[in-house]
DNA sequence: TTAACATTGTGAAATAATTAACATTTTCCT
DNA sequence: AGGAAAATGTTAATTATTTCACAATGTTAA
């Protein structure tokens, strides 16, 4: 089950999170169509993705709602849950912070850092703000495996510097600014001034 | 020109940044192997990129910054400006506003939208907040052509059809939820608790 | 002056992702 | 019972993207 593509990985997630929708409402079996609908993508990317990770329906009912949102946990979760911290406490860190708090078992913000000391020692949608001068211990104390930054992109390379030498085995870079990290590293970045320039070019060309 | 592939519009978009600070730096000419550098992708990648938008480098000098820079202009600025909105001016919204506020002369926020009375009239980053219930008067008053979605997911579907409506031709989507679009409007949507789930997914397989 | 070197530009190969096509099977209807 | 319809599962084809490999050529140094 490890050479998933990283595209199946994505769509594996926003399945999960509308199984889980339809799993409330009392569904039990759903359609590879149904789930494209809601995606907005076609069912053979469904059907393809779901044969990956080695599920099979029942021919004419689907799939069993319940057993997919399983079997999705068991592949893309870890079993023992991972802890994840926020860099950088401004709009972007809490707009992030609060989408999370509680959401997601597996996964859990545990810290949240900041060099401002007006925010050090406050909590922010219930998790705790500690001084970034302080970041490395608390990354070992509180065994923090991903961060999440969301600091000024001048900042960006510095503090992924720290990250990478306190232990981070994962990073998500929201800063306009490209880090650099040692290959045992999976970082993931994303810039939002790209992507507006981007739905601005290509509304151009219709 | 037109047909650019996406991923090559958003590294060009991310080149453009890039090269603005060398140039303010002073430098004159860059060699493709030093964007790559700072990209963290390879030279051949800059090369190609570069190629396709027929733009010619020096042997053994490089490329010009400040033509490549003005190339890129042209390529992905449309002349006159384009207008853009948020609509929802939570922690996100007031993040992107921020981001964004006089730094893209081409594209400027004209204007956030938010459902609360209390936030109407009041302006952030120095844009001013209009009602959600009057989003269609100011879209066509003020010729919005993008909106950045920002509200809460399960309000995205009806908020989309609404700018859809307005006249909107191109979408910014930052919900946790699809959104359905006519395929005159272009929809880009991204999801961070998705990149989160991706993250801790490829960690796991080193 | 000439050889070594560094750099661009690009065809071709390789890799990744999506889509088409269709065999198979179950259910439903008559 | 038998045929039509509606689904899944999967191979093959297509499309998109990246990388390799190398020719061409200007620059530097001996």
């Amino acid at each position: 089950m490890k050479n998933l593509p990283h595209k199946t990985i994505e769509r594996l997630s926003q399945y999960r999170r509308a199984l889980l929708l339809c799993h409330a409402k009392g569904m039990t079996y759903i359609y590879s169509h149904e789930i494209a609908k809601i995606q907005h993508i076609t069912a053979v990317q469904v059907r393809r993705d779901i044969m990956l990770i080695g599920y099979t329906g029942t021919l004419r009912k689907g799939y069993n709602v319940k057993e997919l949102i399983d079997l999705i946990g068991q592949i893309i979760d870890s079993k023992e849950g991972i802890n994840v911290c926020i860099v950088g406490i401004g709009n972007l860190g809490r707009a992030i912070t609060n989408y999370f708090s509680g959401k997601r078992t597996k996964l859990s913000i545990v810290a949240v850092f900041d060099v401002d000391k007006g925010k050090v020692g406050k909590k922010y949608y219930g998790i705790e703000c500690f001084d970034i001068a302080d970041m490395t211990k608390i990354i070992k104390e509180k065994k923090i495996e991903i961060a999440i930054m969301t600091v000024p992109g001048e900042d960006a390379p510095m503090i992924s510097d720290i990250l990478v030498k306190a232990g981070i085995i994962g990073m998500l870079n929201y800063t306009p600014k490209p880090v650099n990290v040692p290959k045992e590293v999976y970082l993931e970045e994303y810039d939002m001034i790209t992507s507006l320039e981007k739905v601005a070019f290509f509304v151009k060309t219709h």
